[in-house]
DNA sequence: GATGAATGAGGTTTCATTCAT
DNA sequence: AATGAATGAAACCTCATTCAT
């Protein structure tokens, strides 16, 4: 369900030619960066993995450099809009406030822990020396993204009187960080998966300590 | 401040002998790995860091995974001590609580951005898939123990009816999230040297959270 | 002045169709052969400089082995044609037999350091052991035909009584061995331009020496 | 009598170390370079002709461009000494001076004609334009250095009234090329053998010639 | 204990060439 | 006839590691 080809249908048996050859390239570089990191992955296993010859890879991306910058993107993207999709469930008429933090948080827990967005992240971390204008393209289109529209779903919630909150960038900031930080130990770094109690758990408590926090009193 | 010789005398002038170059050894290693990464980093590089010949290396760590597992170690250690001793300041009596979370706050998270914590991140996330049991040694004397050691700090607290919380390990770690959460993209992964305004300004968000949700009110 | 593409008019630009196309691909062949040498020299970057794609250029020659020879003896005859042409000044009646061989060494000497002459030297010395009857084509078209028509005038002149010689194909090898080899070191292989005195005084030399030894006397 | 190793025993079964693997290599390198040429030659060859491993060719001498540089100077300066050695004989006495110049000439054709000595030009001709430093070492300590030698003579036989010459080294390079320059085309570049009585006959002709131009008249 | 020299294995990249359009 | 895309082979070079001194 976290691989980064699901959101296609598997294009490496088809015919179709050209594009097909390069998204599976992409794919199948962000498999083995993934697993073997930049240093260690060999252009040789990737184009293996892809089904296509070495010489196509530098056909198609340069070097690579250029393979891994696209790769990364291109995982980032896909991953933003998975996490994006979940704020959906924050929108309109919200009845039950803490239901529906707990609800959106799973949601965003669940795209956290994902097996592409930890391998984005183990990435990023690693090489973001090397490639130091990668940070902004995942970045930006991950993590920085999704701040921004939760703030713009807490402050419309601020305004209808449910939560009291200065600034609505800081209290996303804390909302992400009240549910992400607590795991990342939990699951060592992703490399273990961690038991969906535990998840629950660590949803009610942030949204325990957020609501406590911001949430404006019932008249 | 934030090299890895600081915290001892630069051992690599001295003619003591032999532990020197065990250190010298260690400390260019970490330098490097943190330049390099792991993959990239050359046994080269570090022997002519540290001013020995490559076989010297061999003979004392064995070969590159046995230097990387020492240096991460050695290093994770001195950057644990470090953060632990900031929690002293909220021993004892505390007078002004928001106060004291504050200056603890503002000491972990300069521990917490300081470059040999950040290169150690780095590491960690890159090369946790290779090394899988490094992140029990890292993780455990540093984060881990840190948590720990705050969730004791806190307990008192609450018992000494200052706070409101059930589980204070729990707290703890949404009180680091708190901390360093928003820190996370404003460094650029370490990268970038976060204003100290911010900084604060971070610190007393989090403190200002934390508080409304676990201080209890004062009678 | 030197380049291969100027005895023709730049067929690139036309739309005539095939026969300028092969044309395009010959002189690009040359040029790109002649900067990088047979074997670093890459088909793309002739087929590039030609503004054809690859494929045309082996449609057109079969490979990388049948274009370099093509090239090669194209550039070889015009060069040859040229040279042979300077030979005419000393036909009819000479009167200053002095003059007319410093006229036609100076001729000579001009085809010999032209750049397509140098490169073709280059290129022929370079490849020789890979296209051993590559040799037999250029210089068969170039220096032996050349030797061989001067012979036929300086045979004529000792008819006339001009000079006294037996072996004119000797004297005439001689008379380019004077021009020819002291201008090879001081062009540096045809590297560094000869300045034009420099030029003259060799072929002043060239002749002194040539009509000291083959001259008749005037009665 | 014309392969690069001969001016020392051969090194390669030797096991005296260092030093002989470095002659090993340089002596294996021109060999194999003027079989291929530079572009087509590789290092793995190199290194196997040498009997070594690959990285040592590395560890010596940097690369294939500082390799090829070191193998052209060192078999241009002992191809040098031979030739300069020929020239003693013209030193002293000369009773029989077209005779003494036919000595001369004969040795210096034999230099000439050698394997090396091909082979260096050809590779000098071949990569003149991505080395252009190379010209001045090869040329300077071969070509250059003996034209000056020669013209020292040339010009002792001059003071003692044999000769009749004002620019010795104008007679020098002219001496040289009545030799070299009909070799040239009968030798195919060095591929084929010139038969014994074809450089005795060539030889003869330019010290004619020479001697013609240059010889004073005995009273 | 420390070192200069050497190595086997593997890395990224480029090339001449061909296929299907 | 002309081309964009793909490929097998091989190039140069680097690395972690060991040996003999």
């Amino acid at each position: 369900m976290t691989g980064p080809h699901l959101s296609t249908t598997d294009s490496r048996r088809t015919s179709r030619g050209r594009i097909d050859k390069r998204e599976a390239i992409l794919d199948a570089a962000f498999v083995v960066f993934a697993k073997e990191g930049y240093g260690k992955a060999g252009v040789d296993a990737i184009a293996g993995e892809a089904g296509v010859a070495k010489p196509t890879v530098y056909n198609h991306f340069g070097g690579k450099e250029g393979l891994f910058k696209e790769a990364m993107t291109a995982t980032a993207e896909r991953a933003a809009a998975k996490s994006l999709a979940v704020l959906t469930r924050l929108g309109g008429d919200v009845d039950d406030l803490p239901q529906a933090l707990r609800d959106v948080g799973h949601g965003l827990l669940l795209c956290y822990t994902s097996d592409d967005a930890w391998a984005l992240r183990r990435l990023l971390h690693a090489e973001i020396s090397r490639f130091p204008d990668l940070f902004e393209k995942v970045w930006g289109s991950g993590p920085h993204q999704l701040t921004e529209a939760l703030a713009d779903r807490l402050a419309r919630l601020a305004l209808a009187g449910r939560l009291r909150l200065d600034d609505p960038v800081r209290a996303a900031e804390q909302f992400v960080a009240l549910l992400t930080g607590p795991i990342e130990g939990r699951s060592v770094l992703g490399t273990r998966t961690v038991p969906d109690d535990e998840v629950r758990a660590t949803v009610a408590a942030a949204v325990e300590t957020f609501t406590r926090a911001f949430a404006a009193p019932r008249e």
